[in-house]
RNA sequence: GGGCGUUUAGCUCAGUUGGGAGAGCGCUUCCCUUACAAGGAAGAGGUCGGCGGUUCGAGCCCGUCAACGCCCACCA
């Protein structure tokens, strides 16, 4: 028995500091709870190392918890394999902002200092994220705990490029690739964000070195002419027929270059020559290798002009466009200048304007990845909910173009490769002591680290242990669930799909569940520089995890951003007072509650309609968790608790509770009722749960119960009626503001027999009326109150004003009599009545009978107060 | 240039086998009744973006238009 007493109001703080232990310690978090239970497994979205928590975590968490906590409850044994991601560039960047404030930068401390530097970062803020996972009660197995850098991912990491390389899909080449200038780095096309900006289309003309005139291209990047070595033309071009073959004199540099046929050149576009410059531009490459064309860096890896931009060199890449083109119209070369929009490319971490950048890299060929991980979507093997982002997947999956993996920071996996003076490359899984070739010691390991994401597309399995067979790889792979933020599934799920079908022959996770955005509450995308994000941190010091996670959970309709305003956690505040206070309401009145079970078997009336209402809203609500449809169940739920359980049951059990020789039977269904109301609850508020479990049955941890199977109830008809009966009392009442503990009389008329022992007790204390027969209408003046096959006659007296309770009874019997229409024209047209299904046409049949006989009376009512 | 999403009460949003329009907050009136004023009771408020179609019946299915948002795209 619970002796403590309960504070008045829910107040989060002091009861969010007391379960996590108690959970851990007991193991839950643990499959092996469940030794004997189903596998069930899914990952978290590994965070950044040195980040910490924003709503988006939250809610993505938030969703994994609700899904496992139940789980759990239901008997599943279940890994949430927490941990956190390296973040390559992130990370990196962060560090260098630091040592730029001590006015240094990576290059003057050198690699290994700079990686130590990183370590230590790591080892400072590292678990800062993971400690605010906790104070939210996300309950993942943290004895399993990893990190992308640590020694079996890492060699798990090398294991797949050592294997891909030896099956042809991992090379390494020269080829033009997006470089970041400021974080001096390769990045791949999907870390590129494309924005859409004014620039200016400038119109050259190169003239011919054979005689007069020229031919007039067109570039957005006037600074990239430096470096052209051809011109091209469509060679179906009729206009330059003549041209090709001919050379040009490039202006500025003087350089004499040819004019080549290309079917790559859009005869519609511009001019329809172009310019090109083979080191800056990728068709331009592709040209250049196909007409055995030089190649003219003219930019470097800080994208500033080298000496291959004779006076330019040394400007900025933004100066020289600037200043190439004064220089050009200086000469006369300039043809016009026009503005022109056109999408920008940005890096996806510092957001500088991308460069292309000619440089060698390494490269995985995706298509022999990607064909059987859409296949694997197509047929099924792995679903998509909401399903439609599937045509997102599919369609980014079929143009997937080979996948740049080298970066040129320190931070990350380094490519596990390396180089001999005698020209040998070495690709293995450990480092080499000597030259398989020539036998030298002398090695040079490559100096690229490997994209983040690379490592990233392995956690699914390289979490569970992979390459080693361990027994959690064979036990939860495939993964059950991944749950993820619709933004990275061209960045991590289509990547995990590729790497874990090519590794271990299976899906990595059966379903692919996708959540939106968490917005503010005018729908703009939370970020830290719109000036707009909310620490979730914040929100839980000022209203409590539980009721954050509470609202996120119910404002996560599936796949649709959540606008979060702190509305919705204030609501979900209220909701846990009064919860809390329904609780509290028990403690006081209810005896011991069973952990389990103890539904009762033969419950009077108002019991059963309370316990049948339970088993119907538990299913429903299992139902829609099982169709990732949380809003929606918990909508359900809470509607049920707050305007069913609290609402009325409790108000109806006041009654019997105060009399001990009528309260036994409905303190046990109220406590199971509770309960039951607690465990369902418990996914998405642990910690109020907890709690009021405590306080309400105090018998072991609510977490580790079992998730509820209440029976099944026939129905209460008469419950129905009289809620009816006690809304109409109630609503006349209010219409003539009468106080409610001032009884009114009312007589019941009961022809269909209905009117149960119990409404007379209940009438008074709900509606605050004293129910003096049941029998015909009474002889002085009175009203009626329709209630299904119920009326109730209310005496009127003098304080009751005529015209506005003939107003009252106008407006019901009006509504009544459109509703009716509405009900008879339907059943007036045969085409209804032929080709409905039989059962909607007995609804609507019933549904017409009972609104004529409540039409009936209300204007028969009408006629006795003489209107 | 493609593709996707959204458009429902004053605000933010739910509404999947098409069959009587919902929640939270806000607003109006009454009530500090012994679980809860972070509460209770009673109300007001919507041509479900426009048009057309399918159907006995459409917020829900089809077509079309409009507005807003997002993603993808090597047209200089």
């Amino acid at each position: 028995m619970a002796a403590l007493v309960m504070q008045p109001t829910y107040d989060p703080k002091t009861i969010e500091s007391r379960w996590y232990d108690a959970w851990e310690e007991a193991g839950l978090f643990r499959p092996e709870y469940r030794p004997d239970g189903r596998p069930f497994c899914v990952v978290i979205p590994p965070p950044n190392v040195t980040g910490s928590l924003h709503l988006g975590h939250a809610l993505n968490m938030t969703i994994h918890d609700v899904i496992v906590r139940r789980r759990r409850m239901q008997g599943w044994a279940v890994l949430w394999l927490p941990g956190t991601d390296h973040a390559g560039i992130a990370t990196q960047n962060m560090v260098e902002r630091k040592l730029a404030e001590e006015g240094l930068t990576r290059f003057d401390v050198g690699r290994d200092r700079f990686v130590e530097e990183v370590w230590s970062w790591k080892a400072r803020y590292g678990d800062r994220i993971t400690q605010q996972i906790r104070r939210l009660g996300y309950s993942p197995d943290w004895t399993r705990e990893r990190f992308t850098m640590d020694e079996g991912l890492s060699r798990a990491v090398r294991t797949v490029f050592v294997r891909l390389f030896d099956e042809g899909l991992i090379y390494r080449g020269d080829r033009i690739i997006n470089w970041c200038p400021r974080c001096e780095t390769a990045l791949a096309d999907i870390e590129v964000e494309h924005s859409d900006e004014a620039g200016e289309l400038v119109v050259l003309q190169y003239p011919y070195t054979d005689g007069e005139g020229g031919i007039t291209v067109a570039t957005t990047r006037a600074e990239t002419m430096l470096g052209d070595t051809a011109v091209a033309v469509h060679p179906g071009d009729g206009r330059y027929a003549g041209a090709v073959g001919r050379t040009v004199r490039l202006p500025l540099v003087g350089r004499e270059i040819p004019i080549v046929a290309d079917e790559a050149v859009d005869p519609e576009f511009g001019t329809g020559a172009v310019k090109v410059t083979p080191a800056h531009d990728p068709n331009d490459f592709e040209i250049a290798q196909r007409h055995g064309l030089p190649v003219v860096a003219i930019l470097d890896q800080r994208a500033v002009v080298t000496t291959e931009g004779g006076r330019f060199a040394g400007l900025d890449r933004f100066e020289a466009r600037a200043a190439v083109k004064h220089a050009l119209q200086k000469e006369g070369r300039l043809v016009r200048a026009e503005d022109h929009h056109h999408a920008v490319g940005h890096c996806y971490r510092c957001d500088t304007v991308v460069e292309p950048y000619l440089s060698r890299q390494w490269f995985v060929q995706v298509q022999p990845l990607a064909r059987p991980a859409i296949e694997a979507v197509r047929s099924g093997q792995n679903r998509f909910i909401p399903g439609h982002w599937e045509k997102a997947y599919f369609h980014w999956m079929e143009n997937l173009r080979d996948w740049c993996i080298s970066r040129q920071i320190w931070w990350g996996h380094r490519i596990p490769a390396w180089y001999c003076s005698c020209g040998e490359l070495i690709v293995a899984v450990d480092p080499p002591t000597a030259c398989p070739a020539c036998g030298d010691e002398d090695l040079t390991q490559d100096h690229d680290v490997l994209d983040t994401w690379f490592s990233s597309a392995l956690w699914p399995f390289s979490t569970l242990g992979w390459p080693v067979q361990t027994e959690d790889l064979a036990r939860f792979y495939p993964n059950t669930l991944l749950i993820t933020g619709f933004d990275i599934i061209y960045f991590w799920v289509a990547r995990m799909m590729m790497m874990g079908i090519h590794f271990l022959g299976d899906v990595p996770f059966v379903d692919t569940v996708i959540h939106g955005l968490v917005r503010d509450h005018q729908g703009n995308k939370m970020s830290k520089s719109r000036g707009n994000a909310i620490d979730p941190l914040d929100v839980v010091d000022e209203y409590g995890a539980d009721p954050l996670r509470l609202a996120l959970i119910q404002a996560a309709a599936p796949g649709q951003d959540v606008p979060l305003d702190m509305e919705w956690v204030a609501a979900a505040r209220k909701f846990g007072n009064k919860i809390w206070n329904a609780a509290r309401f028990a403690v006081a009145h209810v005896g011991t509650i069973p952990a389990e079970g103890g539904y009762p078997t033969d419950p009077a009336p108002v019991e059963r309609w309370i316990l049948g209402r339970l088993a119907e809203v538990t299913r429903r609500f299992d139902e829609l968790s099982d169709d990732y449809r949380f809003s929606d169940a918990f909508a359900v739920l809470y509607n049920f608790a707050w305007s069913e359980v609290f609402d009325w049951y409790v108000e109806l059990s006041k009654a019997p509770l105060r009399d001990p020789a009528r309260s036994e039977p409905v303190a046990a269904t109220l406590g199971v009722v509770l309960r039951d109301l607690l465990k369902l609850f418990h996914p998405a508020v642990p910690y109020l749960s907890e709690e009021l479990w405590s306080q309400l049955v105090g018998n072991g941890l609510l977490a580790g119960t079992d998730w509820p199977q209440p029976p099944e109830y026939d129905p209460v008809p008469s419950m129905v009626t009289f809620q009816e009966l006690v809304g109409g009392i109630r609503s006349f009442r209010a219409e003539h503001g009468l106080a409610a503990r001032q009884p009114l009389l009312i007589q019941l008329l009961d022809p269909a027999g209905v009117v149960e022992p119990w409404w007379e007790e209940q009438l008074g204390g709900l509606a605050g009326v004293e129910t003096i027969a049941v029998e015909g209408p009474p002889a002085r003046a009175h009203t009626r109150i329709v209630a299904g096959p119920v009326q109730g006659f209310i005496e009127l007296s003098d304080l009751i004003d005529l015209d506005a309770e003939r107003d009252r009874l106008r407006k019901a019997r009006n509504a009544a009599g459109a509703d009716l229409d509405q009900a008879e024209r339907k059943l007036a047209n045969p085409d209804f009545v032929a080709r409905a299904p039989a059962d909607i046409v007995a609804k609507e049949q019933a549904k017409a009978d009972e609104l004529r006989v409540r039409v009936e009376k209300l204007s028969a009512q009408l006629a006795d107060l003489g209107s």
